[in-house]
DNA sequence: TCGTGAGCCGAAGCAGTCAC
DNA sequence: GTGACTGCTTCGGCTCACGA
């Protein structure tokens, strides 16, 4: 075992890759925002595959460097000689939500997690571009500082990189200021959470979809049962705030989720309709109404709350999950967003020696009128 | 005022493809 | 086989905004 992790260590290659050029994220607090339209534009706001050179003509056309998102971002996949850039995870989330702090973190999982896949002209190493920042992230804003992300610093990025024999380039100081940037707006500080927020069941979806992609760009299939495995291996708990009991049984319901929804075949209408006339051949098709997306959430937690396309509701309830309105899952949203601000402020408080007398719960019952 | 770092820009170099 | 061309990566100089 001990030699395996030797063997694999030695053979890892940290490459920049074209992340020592910039790619004009804007605002430190606009965020991802430029990846989000980005994603919509290269797309065309369709969730199905689309040829890389499609995509990149697209991206050009608004000026941007396309290498970071098509690079480091989305998955590529060559599908009958053609180099594509796969609807995953990501995708969804870019096309079906308006910009959020919460798409931040599964686009900042998505690079940190760093599987893209492979297109023709990929060396190698591209097909994990990013593995010194999920390096980093593993090895010292989860294991050392524990993420307390008051360390994580350019400075820091570039001695960590730079002393690592993994990492071969010849520069590494634009390497760290673009990650420590990245991380700061793409907030890694939330990485820490211990419970299973919606973006870490949005990011569980993304770690299967990319994990499962990236098997079968080599012959491989797993599976139902091999999931947790491939997770685990993935080093996923790790890279989202580590591993407990909520999050193991969340991953369970949400396993069962994922693969009766058909697994990446969820985001494709006429995928979802095959498979419910398959398992029943008398079910009525019917259009949906509401093109927005529905929350499914387990009824023994209601914090797993995933969020689905509309057509895929019939089989999410079949799954053991009540489906909930566009409606309901803004308004947990809400809920979940004040809590998350109320806790950060404490953090805060806590973080300058202010001690609060008062609870979570007790405080939100003052900022909620006594309601 | 000064230091830092994001952002812009372009040059150099490597690898693959294609025409001759 | 060779050279031109293309696509992409890598690197670093420069400018400018921002905060101390």
């Amino acid at each position: 075992m001990l030699l395996l992790f030797w063997r694999i260590f030695l053979e890892e290659v940290w490459k920049p890759g074209s992340f020592t050029k910039n790619f004009s994220w804007g605002r430190n607090s606009n965020g991802l925002v430029e990846l989000h339209s980005i994603i919509r534009a290269g797309f065309n706001d369709a969730l199905e595959d689309v040829p890389r050179t499609e995509f990149r003509e697209r991206i050009k056309k608004s000026g941007h460097t396309e290498y970071i998102p098509i690079n480091f971002f989305l998955f590529n996949r060559t599908i009958a000689g053609v180099d594509m850039i796969c609807a995953d995870e990501l995708v969804f989330q870019a096309l079906s939500w308006d910009h959020s702090p919460a798409f931040d973190k599964v686009a900042l999982f998505a690079f940190l997690f760093s599987y893209v896949g492979k297109w023709k002209k990929a060396a190698a190493y591209q097909r994990r571009p990013a593995l010194w920042a999920n390096a980093y992230v593993l090895e010292r804003v989860a294991s050392k500082y524990n993420w307390n992300t008051k360390s994580v610093t350019a400075d820091d990025i570039q001695n960590f990189v730079q002393n690592d024999p993994r990492y071969k380039a010849e520069t590494s100081r634009k390497l760290a200021t673009n990650l420590n940037f990245l991380l700061h707006i793409g907030k890694v500080q939330d990485f820490g959470e211990k419970r299973p927020g919606r973006w870490w069941v949005d990011c569980l979806f993304l770690a299967l979809d990319r994990l499962i992609e990236d098997s079968l760009i080599d012959g491989r299939t797993y599976r139902t049962s091999e999931y947790i495995n491939l997770l685990s291996h993935s080093k996923f708990f790790e890279l989202t705030g580590g591993e407990n009991l909520e999050k193991q049984l969340a991953t369970t319901h949400l396993i069962r989720l994922y693969t009766a929804l058909g697994g990446r075949d969820r985001l494709s209408e006429d995928a979802v309709r095959d498979k419910i006339l398959q398992e029943e051949p008398q079910f009525q098709s019917m259009r949906v109404n509401d093109s927005r997306p529905r929350g499914a959430t387990h009824l023994t937690n209601p914090r797993i709350l995933k969020s689905i396309s509309p057509f895929c509701a019939d089989l999410a309830k079949k799954a053991g999950f009540d489906v909930i309105s566009p409606d309901e899952m803004d308004e947990m949203q809400a809920a979940e967003f004040i809590r998350g601000r109320t806790e950060s402020a404490l953090a805060v408080l806590n973080e300058k020696g202010i001690r609060p007398n008062m609870t979570i719960e007790e405080l939100l019952k003052i900022t909620r009128g006594g309601a």
